[in-house]
DNA sequence: AAGTTTTTATTGAACGTTCAATTAACAAAA
DNA sequence: TTTTGTTAATTGAACGTTCAATAAAAACTT
């Protein structure tokens, strides 16, 4: 009878190593006999469990994918409070778990950020999960404004907690979470304020102010 | 004599023809030969302009790089007006200068800013324009705000640029530049009257407003 | 013993680099 | 004007390396 058991263990130690193989080398030194190493096996297993190095990178992002939806939809199942505030708070936090976890997913996800724009099985789960994370947020700012703003609201935030994760993933220094949550938390209270001073004030002038008139140049 | 200056000819080809590989078939894909087919070359001349295939890289990365200084600093220096504000637009709107141009550009740009991690030589290329961006923004934020208030709405207006730059390159619709502007902007006006309101209110509470009932934090 | 898991050795394709040969431009010599 | 010499520019085939995939042997579990 065969030993029994094994594939999740080895498909969840390669999916590891293949995170641990990226951060250490980037996409492109990844070989399988990197990754086949750091999982202190062989490497024919890859092709064994997986079909060959592309099932691999893909069963990756996958779980990678997998992970940032559960964080994010657990933090708002265990909401106490069900307004708008709290959920988008919740979201913010989930998407910034990837971060927290460790460097080598962030870096993993950066990685196939910029390949998924050539491989099209790994594009097709990067634009699942951006439109899940926009269709998330939009849903939420619909509650209390009309769905152009919302929209625009959606984008914005998005763009934001994007960008906060890929400098911060950039940055040698690692990413500031706390601070990264901090300015996001204020756009997106910035956003639904923003709708109901609009509301409330009723004007049809929702464009910029003139904060300060300056002259010299940097 | 021989067939003379050829040299700077060939390099601008070869920058441009690494773009367009680049663009059509994504970085682990560039070969030197798909990149001297490209510019009509032989595989050979690479290596006699730039030493090999990572200079050439080297190469497009700072091309990119002094091309985007420029549209900054251009548009900063044409301005008729000397205020933060429009110092802050004239940067947003040479950072989305980079999209417009083409879409090759913004791949390659992307490519590249995922494999600074792991090749020194483009690392410090991207280090130093990260900081160049936070630096400029920081100072005109300064203007109007202590230094520690301009660290953070530089680095959010930073991340918000980045993030809605990075989500317009992915997506296969491209990006909506008017738009991404438009976020922007409004970014940017609500961090300069967030300190004005501060400061002309004289509260000791910077903090967020509350927009809807809560209580808990996620 | 029987069958699955795992290793090891091998294969063929693809890559970047190199370099001897060729081409083209120009100046000097005839 | 024509010829010859010189040299940068350019080619492309050959080379050595590296990689993922494969298959057959080995090890291990039931």
């Amino acid at each position: 009878m065969p030993k029994v058991g094994m594939e999740p263990i080895r498909r969840r130690q390669l999916i590891q190593a293949t995170m641990q193989a990226i951060d250490e080398a980037g996409l492109a030194d990844a070989t399988v006999a990197r990754i086949a190493r750091h999982a202190g096996v062989s490497t024919g297993i890859i092709s064994h469990y997986f079909g060959g190095k592309d099932g691999l990178m893909e069963a990756t992002m996958r779980q990678i994918l997998t992970d940032l939806r559960s964080a994010v939809s657990e933090r708002r199942a265990a909401l106490a409070d069900d307004d708008v505030r709290s959920h988008l708070r919740a979201v913010i936090d989930g998407n910034f778990d990837r971060s927290q976890v460790s460097q080598s997913v962030s870096k993993t996800w950066l990685a196939f950020w910029a390949s998924s724009m050539h491989r099209i099985p790994l594009e097709r789960l990067q634009r699942v999960n951006d439109r899940r994370l926009i269709s998330n947020l939009c849903a939420l700012f619909r509650r209390c404004m009309p769905l152009n703003e919302a929209r625009d609201s959606a984008a914005g935030l998005a763009a934001l907690i994007d960008g906060l994760w890929l400098r911060g993933t950039l940055d040698p220094t690692g990413l500031d979470v706390e601070r990264a949550r901090r300015l996001a938390y204020e756009y997106a209270d910035y956003q639904l304020t923003r709708h109901m001073a609009a509301s409330l004030n009723a004007t049809d002038s929702p464009t910029s102010p003139e904060p300060s008139k300056e002259r010299t140049h940097g």
